[in-house]
RNA sequence: CGCGGGGUGGAGCAGUCCGGUAGCUCGUCGGGCUCAUAACCCGAAGGUCAUAGGUUCAAAUCCUAUCCCCGCAACCA
């Protein structure tokens, strides 16, 4: 029976454009998808946007459009950026489809009729942001323990469904197939979160304050949680798309072994771990339905060394480095610098490192200087092996080659690109040493040799065909190219046997020498240091909004500012940059918490002469009273403070 | 003692679980080659493996303590 591998990403929340992390998940699971198909098996591939929800509702009022014209506009960014990428994917699913909408209908029926959805009060602490509710001990001074933002209690009447009974179903199941959640780490960390007593999962919203949604078919003032409607995706979408990909075919039948014919392979990010892992599964189980094989959740990427966020303004849009560095080179980065399961750094400085010393001057090069030499020594046409003019290196060679599928494919397995790569690259590498080692310009030079040399080119050639199957799933496009280049006309996505062995180049194939494959990046050499021309083109490099509005003088005077005289200063205990300080302002003594620790010592600041805000209304920091504000300059850090150019008493107004 | 990750040749990392010649890529230096995208190949230099103790015949690896860095959280009122 053919091998079925059904690989998804998650669906995208449709919040914002897409971002590196996006790009990153998806060509990972396309790179799988495309190796799966190369070796004959039966691949459906799953990507899509997840479209309904609190975020989106909100983010369509904020655009003054309604929700699904706010979706509309979005998708096109994601589908278009897969096929620039050259995702390939067999679906593109959203979940305002009507299908899908009635197929998390109806599995909120079958499992309501199965009692293991029901109805039940709830009161406890609410973040409108995250769409979830609180306990008690979550929520630290009233606000959401994940985004920050104010909490409200509320009391409601929702749907459950029950999660906590199967608890233990999901640990034992868990600890009995050790390669279910990966990397190992992350499996370990959702063991400890099921530690803890799981409790039954809330998977309805009041229409009331959240409209945006699937409506419970069960009750009409409700929609369900907008987790619940995106994970049935995964099954929702192998039964509504036509042609059907066929549920029987991909899932039902399978078996969690790894061995197994069957495979199903969830890809997320680290942050949606648990929603899979605990969310997910136990839903599945409700159902009646096996579990994925695989749930594998990759790291996140950092921006040269920082952070990736939109207030930094650092957030990497994968189409303006496909502008600048192409397609594969990209996703070649991606999968190459980091292991999947890990976190990594995006840094310009790596990304042109690999171009140039890897895709141009080991990869591109090999290419050019092959074709050149069949060329120049024998007329273009690739000629003939002659076996008895083998030498120990050509035996080295074909021996590294057969043995290289078999590498690859075990690193493939166990998601591990970046060695498939590095794999691959030994051969790349040993392929250029053949080429140093047999110096075909110097057999041209002697009749007698022509066996030998004719022998070599054709070790050249071949190795590069069977790099460019090897390589077809990283980098389709790039492939394709190599191969034409080749003077083939195979198809890489679908090789023959033949095609996979040693041999299948044909002598007397003419070459079609083409543009090197990469080019290599120049760069500026700036002081001995390299430096690459400019910053990505970011997408919300604007200037600086024209500065707030302007206010009125009477505004301007409801703040007081006075003088203060600092009587003694102190670090806030286990606070990085807290100052409490006991400020003099002529009438009365004031404490006020300062975040200026970073830049002043306690003891440098008492004597000192600063400006206050003298009537800010008081607040607690790390448990502290501030009764009011030190005006300081800086922008993120502090970098100096306010005090006047004269000598002058406590409590002076200043205005 | 808030949670977590980390400190290994100039840079970025592997090795640490299961002690026993410190490895990879880039960079540097020297050489070779001239088919090739100033590419390729060969060789070399360069590390008291954060610090201090301890266990051991033997420690980057195990134990203890300390210092430093980076996320996250708590705080720029």
């Amino acid at each position: 029976m053919l091998k079925t591998f059904y690989i998804t990403t998650p669906i995208y929340y449709v919040n914002d454009v897409p971002h590196i992390g996006h790009a990153y998940t998806t060509i990972a699971a396309d790179v799988l998808a495309r190796y799966h198909r190369q070796w004959g098996h039966d691949v459906f591939f799953l990507t899509g946007l997840d479209e309904h929800g609190q975020k989106v509702q909100q983010a369509a009022e904020k655009a003054g459009i309604d929700p699904q014209t706010y979706c509309d506009q979005l998708a096109p960014k994601f589908h278009t950026l897969w096929k620039r990428l050259n995702i390939s994917n067999d679906a593109f699913i959203r979940t305002t489809d009507p299908r899908h909408k009635a197929y998390v209908q109806k599995t909120l029926q079958s499992l309501y009729d199965k009692d293991l959805i029901y109805r039940a009060d709830y009161t406890g602490w609410y973040c409108t942001f995250d769409e979830r509710f609180w306990t008690e001990k979550d929520v630290v001074g009233g606000l959401c323990p994940d985004c920050k933002r104010p909490v409200e209690r509320l009391s409601e009447s929702n749907y459950f469904f029950r999660m906590s009974k199967y608890q233990e179903r999901l640990i034992t199941y868990i600890q009995d197939h050790p390669d279910f959640i990966q990397p190992e780490s992350r499996c370990n960390e959702v063991l400890g979160f099921l530690r803890k007593s799981l409790e039954d999962l809330s998977i309805s919203r009041p229409k009331s304050r959240l409209s945006w949604g699937i409506e419970l078919p069960f009750d009409a003032n409700y929609v369900t949680y907008v987790w619940f409607d995106a994970l049935v995706n995964y099954i929702s979408a192998l039964d509504y798309l036509t042609p059907k990909p066929s549920f029987e075919k991909y899932w039902a039948t399978h078996s969690a072994d790894a061995a197994s014919d069957r495979t199903v392979m969830h890809l997320v990010g680290k942050d949606i771990l648990t929603t899979h892992a605990v969310y997910w599964s136990t839903m599945l189980m409700a159902l009646g339905h096996a579990l994925p094989t695989t749930l594998f959740a990759h790291g996140w990427w950092t921006v040269e060394g920082e952070k990736m966020s939109k207030s930094r303004g650092n957030v990497v849009d994968p189409n303006a480095l496909v502008d600048e560095f192409g397609v594969d080179a990209f996703r070649y980065f991606l999968l190459r610098e980091v292991p999947f399961g890990q976190d990594g750094d995006f840094s310009r400085d790596a990304m042109v490192g690999r171009i140039n010393s890897e895709l141009a001057n080991d990869l591109g090069n090999l290419l050019n200087r092959s074709l050149t030499m069949i060329e120049r020594f024998a007329g273009g046409t690739v000629p003939a092996h002659a076996p008895a003019a083998d030498t120990e290196m050509e035996l080295r060679l074909r021996r590294t080659i057969t043995g290289l599928f078999a590498i690859a494919e075990r690193h493939i397995t166990n998601l591990e690109f970046n060695r498939a790569l590095e794999a691959v690259w030994e051969l790349v590498q040993l392929g250029n040493q053949y080429i140093d080692k047999s110096a075909p310009w110097t057999l041209a030079k002697k009749a007698e040799d022509k066996a030998r040399l004719d022998t070599v080119l054709y070790h050249g050639a071949e190795t590069l065909r069977i790099l460019s199957l090897a390589l077809h799933p990283f980098m389709p496009q790039t492939t394709r190219e190599m191969v034409r280049q080749l003077g083939l006309t195979v198809d890489l996505s679908n090789p023959s046997a033949d095609e996979l062995n040693w041999g299948y180049l044909q002598p007397g194939t003419r070459v079609a020498k083409g543009q090197p494959l990469f080019p290599r990046i120049e760069t500026v050499k700036t002081q001995g240091e390299a430096r690459v021309t400019q910053e990505p083109a970011s997408t919300q490099a604007q200037p600086q909004a024209a500065g707030p509005e302007h206010i009125s003088i009477d505004e301007f005077k409801k703040v007081v500012l006075r003088v203060g005289k600092v009587l003694a200063a102190e670090r806030i205990p286990k606070s990085s940059k807290l100052l409490k300080l006991q400020v003099d302002i002529g009438t009365e003594q004031r404490q006020i918490v300062a975040g200026i620790g970073t830049k002043y010592a306690p003891e440098d600041m008492i004597g000192k002469r600063i400006v206050i805000v003298a009537n800010l209304k008081p607040a607690k920091l790390m448990g502290v009273e501030s009764q009011g504000m030190v005006l300081a300059a800086g922008d993120d850090e502090v970098s100096a403070l306010l005090t006047t150019l004269e000598d002058i008493p406590p409590g002076s107004k200043i205005k």
